[in-house]
RNA sequence: UGUCUCAUGGUGUAAUGGUAGCACUACAGUUUUUGGUACUGUCUGUCUAGGUUCGAAUCCUGGUGAGACAACCA
């Protein structure tokens, strides 16, 4: 997992940025070398890919470079957040192979970040502001137009410590006041025009304190001494928040009374061709009922991703393929799609399916015949071993696997062509039954007895070969056939228009006549199959003893659908 | 007419003053009992104008373009 045991053989990886800032700051000594992280999630929804993105960078900073990262989730907001999304952010942390050091709560902070908003207003800077949200909105001025001072900023300090703990006590309504830090309203830094540090929250229980607390410190505030009381000292965070720097520091700045201090880094946020990475659109999408739920396996949710039949692994490949920069950039889908099919190439098992059956009748072969066939578990991995697929007078193919007449390059079967039986014979087509529209209902053919797997006869060419299952002994299966999420390539570019109004309205198709081989009898949630010459799928949670139900991970790369559009 | 940040093939990412490389994609080919995989090859790039230097993707200056910031959210 490290790279610190390259041998001359393997060139060495290059390092991003930020891990070139470590080393840097390991050979320099800052905080006695010591490195700690932390990621910090709000517990206000589940997990997505993006967050996949930081808990691999600030975990793997840790491991790498012998440091310990802690998760510390950052509830200073009650009305948003929940237990809910306390224990499957842990579950997907863990799912994908890291464990915290120790696991912390930014409300477990309440009473030192009360302790410290007291030295500040005693310092003269801080004070209680009375004025309504917009008023103080209105003040704030503009990027380019400075903000005006609140006729409240030059109170005694005897009654902003008054007030402040009545905004604590339950006596003050709700928005009625503020603790704001006293900086500077002119600065060209909007968040160093008099930050609010402190709000009220008394309708909404918080849910580890209940209703202990009625004031409850802002993110600025709470987040960076939160890291200063557990000894952060590499703050990894997204690049929205590089403007919050200077107040991140000037927090510090106020109370950090030795050595140490922590210091917060910014990288680009991941964003994906297709997909939606913000939190609230992913919230909106559940509660409307757009997608069946969080882990909904179109959703771009580490739950999702998990039901849809992605890989730890196939995840981990992938943000190492993308790296941690500060340009902020759009990663194409097909970058994910790549990943997981290299890691499932590797693992998953092939199998036979057939998702649109059409009847092949082989005119030679006995009715009363069962032959059991030897299947490669997966042609990567000789250790993978084997299973048995039963043959007989009567199979399923797929409807694209026959043309009555046929362009030139099409290699499977057609009237009077030759094709392999995957695991089987090779075949010669001999005709084929219509209905009355027109439609091919039954094809026909006969084998050659001298062309079974592993017989010298099964050396010949043939130009195509085929996947099958018994029409007696397979299995019906509901597949769901997933495609990506949106119509449009880049959902932040089209700005005038309802990200909703943008779904995929394909983006998922069920397929209810599938049929399997009976090998899949016993396959367990979420393990993951190839269907030959298809894709890769696993089992859904959805799957009973009674109905199998598979979901499509990726499709397989398909060079005849590109053939068939030249 | 603010502050901060960024700009390398279609996409993403290296090169830390000294041969612009890698991955994905696309295209062509070899192998193949998966039109998969593997392997080989090809196309495509330093935003722009100056400056410093023997030498600039890299350092400096000016443009241009993009993103972030004006929540009692994080």
């Amino acid at each position: 997992m490290t790279d610190t045991n390259l041998t001359p053989e393997t060139p060495k990886r290059s390092l991003n940025f930020i891990e070139q800032m470590v080393e840097n700051d390991l050979k320099e000594g800052r905080n006695e070398g010591r490195i700690q992280t932390r990621f910090p999630p709000e517990p206000n929804g589940y997990l997505h890919i993006g967050h996949a993105k930081a808990i691999c960078l600030d975990f793997g900073i840790a491991r790498k470079y012998n440091g310990i990262c802690n998760l510390r989730f950052d509830d200073t907001n009650p009305t948003k957040e929940d237990v809910e999304y306390v224990d499957s952010i842990q579950e997907d942390i863990k799912w994908l192979g890291y464990q915290w050091a120790n696991i912390y709560y930014a409300s477990d902070y309440f009473q030192q970040l009360w302790d410290l908003a007291v030295r500040l207003i005693k310092d003269g800077k801080a004070y209680v502001d009375e004025q309504s949200a917009e008023e103080i909105a209105k003040q704030k001025g503009t990027p380019t137009i400075p903000g005006t001072a609140s006729p409240y900023r030059n109170r005694p300090v005897e009654e902003n410590l008054r007030l402040f703990e009545k905004m604590n006590s339950g006596e003050i309504e709700e928005g009625a006041m503020v603790l704001r830090a006293k900086i500077d309203m002119a600065s060209s830094n909007m968040h160093f025009r008099d930050p609010i540090m402190y709000r009220i929250v008394k309708s909404h229980p918080h849910h580890r304190t209940g209703y202990t607390w009625k004031a409850y410190p802002m993110y600025d505030y709470a987040h960076g001494q939160s890291d200063y009381f557990e000894g952060v000292t590499h703050s990894l965070c997204t690049l929205e928040f590089e403007v919050h720097r200077p107040l991140y520091n000037w927090f510090i700045d106020q109370f950090a009374n030795n050595n140490y201090r922590p210091y917060q880094t910014e990288f680009n946020r991941l964003n994906i061709t297709y997909t939606v990475m913000s939190k609230r659109k992913m919230l909106q999408l559940v509660q409307e009922g757009l997608v069946r739920g969080w882990d909904d396996p179109r959703m771009p949710t580490i739950c999702g991703l998990r039901r849809r039949g992605y890989t730890p692994t196939s995840i981990h490949n992938f943000i190492d393929k993308i790296g941690y920069t500060k340009y902020d950039g759009t990663i194409d889908m097909g970058l994910l799609e790549h990943a997981v099919r290299e890691d499932l190439n590797s693992k998953a098992i092939r199998v036979s399916a057939v998702l649109n059956p059409i009847k092949l009748i082989i005119a030679n072969y006995p009715a009363d015949t069962v032959e059991m066939m030897e299947a490669t578990n997966n042609p990567e991995d000789e250790n993978a071993g084997t299973h048995q697929i039963p043959f007989t007078k009567e199979l399923y193919i797929e409807q694209d696997d026959f043309m009555e007449e046929a362009p030139k390059k099409y290699f499977r079967l057609t009237i009077n062509g030759e094709v392999r039986l995957k695991n089987a014979y090779i075949i010669k087509c001999t005709g084929c039954k219509k209905d009355e529209k027109g439609n091919v209902i039954e094809v026909y053919a006969e084998y050659d007895p001298q062309t079974k797997s592993g017989m010298p006869e099964s050396a010949r060419k043939v130009k195509g070969t085929i996947h099958w299952v018994s029409v007696e002994h397979s299995l019906p299966a509901e597949v769901r056939l997933y495609d990506r999420l949106f119509k449009v390539e880049n959902l932040n570019e089209e700005k005038d228009s309802d990200f909703r109004d943008m779904l995929n309205p394909n983006s998922l198709i069920t397929n209810n006549q599938a049929r399997v081989e009976p090998w899949l009898k016993n396959c367990k949630h979420l393990d993951n199959f190839q269907f030959q010459r298809i894709g890769y799928f696993n089992v859904d949670l959805d799957t009973t003893p009674d109905k199998l139900v598979f979901n499509r991970t990726v499709t397989l790369k398909d060079s005849w659908v590109k053939e068939q559009q030249k």
